[in-house]
DNA sequence: TGCTGCCATCTGTGATCACAGTTATCGTGA
DNA sequence: TCACGATAACTGTGATCACAGATGGCAGCA
């Protein structure tokens, strides 16, 4: 599947379901931060700035704005001259990476389990219990445990009550996001979910005891147990 | 001084020694980015795309992705079709961010005294050295302490030897650094300086001695002592 | 004198065009 | 059959224009 079929793909479905408030510019980066973060779009993968405007239906303005953003992000490069792509992680970069994310998330996980409130925490079980009965043929499961994955983690770290931790912590996924689906896609019979599933229970419980060591513990299990997997198959460069 | 006059200086200022290479768009990043974080930008200053543009010699194609790329790090605000402007940082929010800077700076502290190398020591003691022995007029030295309190910290950041880690934090310096230099601007009389050179000295020790508890402790001190001072003032809002 | 409402000005937003590099393709040569 | 080179298509970059919404100042009314 080429670039710009699942460019068209991933704006349909969500201009079916999708926003329609705010600028052009702000609806292109939505749509563009979904597609990075749910991983349709994988490490080396090109978009031409020409290519997203048509399969928008605007014009380049406000994919260049969104990119730009993107690439501060550092979720894109653009060299001079040349196309746009989704840049690819070396294993060095993914080891620090994680390292960071430990220290980060971690950070936000003993916050919340210090400051969450009785509705933070129904939030939290409730995605839990969704990521944890997850079901079907296996192709629906894994693109349903990425979206409930992701639900259950931003759920601890809203929790956190920390606007700045947060915001921290939604730019470094839209960087891990290509590679954690690249590894998906690629390692279909991977039963990742196992260990994710029992980190999640022990995270929520350490919230739910008001443990902030127990929270972070589990939380660093969790990607660090996922990130061991992703190096130990050696698809990453250098 | 009015926000053009203040821009108009600071690019003749760069035009005289600053860089040519890249992109406009990337020269004009990084004219904005350092009249951010040397504070020649207060809060509630407005930037007009037209009149950057016009001070620059260029169209406004090239200041709308800066501005694009610094509104994506929130060190801008752009609300539609009004000026971008300097964010005023609440009181709030400026104890999220400094809670969030002693988390993240305190951990590149600490892996920096257990990874310095002797290269790294030795720069980080000669910016110890210079921010100590700073001295002349007050004017001249506040200034230039903002420098050196700067290169002394991105010293010990560097030395934490995390690529990822270095960027979040000049991302957290680029929206702290307007509120930190208005302090300095509407309190002349502070001796700032003062705990923050027995807190420095504090981390450089922690650093030679390998004790990363150490390190992560002064380095807590030093950003708390400097942010109760100014939420002490009470110039920021709510 | 103080308030209100209008109008000129300024704002970002988006579209369109021109241009100079890059890339990929196809045809030609050995 | 394979390698090479020219060319055509494609790339981001930058400039310019049109437009609608926000702003601020000025005049007129109470």
């Amino acid at each position: 599947m080429n670039y710009e079929t699942r460019i068209k793909q991933a704006f349909d479905l969500t201009d079916t379901g999708g926003l329609e408030s705010g600028t052009l510019s702000h609806r292109v980066y939505a749509h563009l931060s979904q597609l990075l973060v749910s991983g349709k779009l994988a490490p080396n993968d090109k978009l031409s700035f020409r290519a997203v405007a048509e399969s928008l239906g605007t014009s380049m303005m406000p994919v260049r704005e969104a990119i730009s953003r993107l690439v501060a992000e550092k979720a894109l490069v653009v060299e001079p001259k040349k196309a746009a792509f989704v840049p690819v992680m070396s294993a060095t970069g993914f080891r620090d990476i994680t390292r960071v994310r430990i220290i980060i998330e971690g950070a936000a996980s003993a916050m919340a389990a210090s400051s969450a409130t009785q509705s933070d925490l129904q939030d939290i079980a409730r995605c839990e219990i969704a990521f944890r009965n997850l079901e079907g043929d296996p192709r629906a499961v894994r693109q349903a445990a990425v979206a409930a994955n992701q639900a259950f983690h931003f759920a601890v770290y809203r929790a956190a009550h920390s606007g700045e931790l947060l915001a921290i912590i939604e730019r470094l996924w839209l960087r891990v996001g290509p590679v954690i689906n690249l590894d998906l896609r690629e390692n279909p019979e991977r039963m990742k979910f196992g260990g994710a599933i029992r980190y999640h229970a022990a995270l929520l419980d350490g919230i739910r005891q008001r443990d902030p060591q127990a929270a972070r513990a589990a939380l660093a299990a969790d990607i660090q147990g996922a990130a061991d997997f992703i190096l130990s198959q050696g698809k990453l460069p250098e």
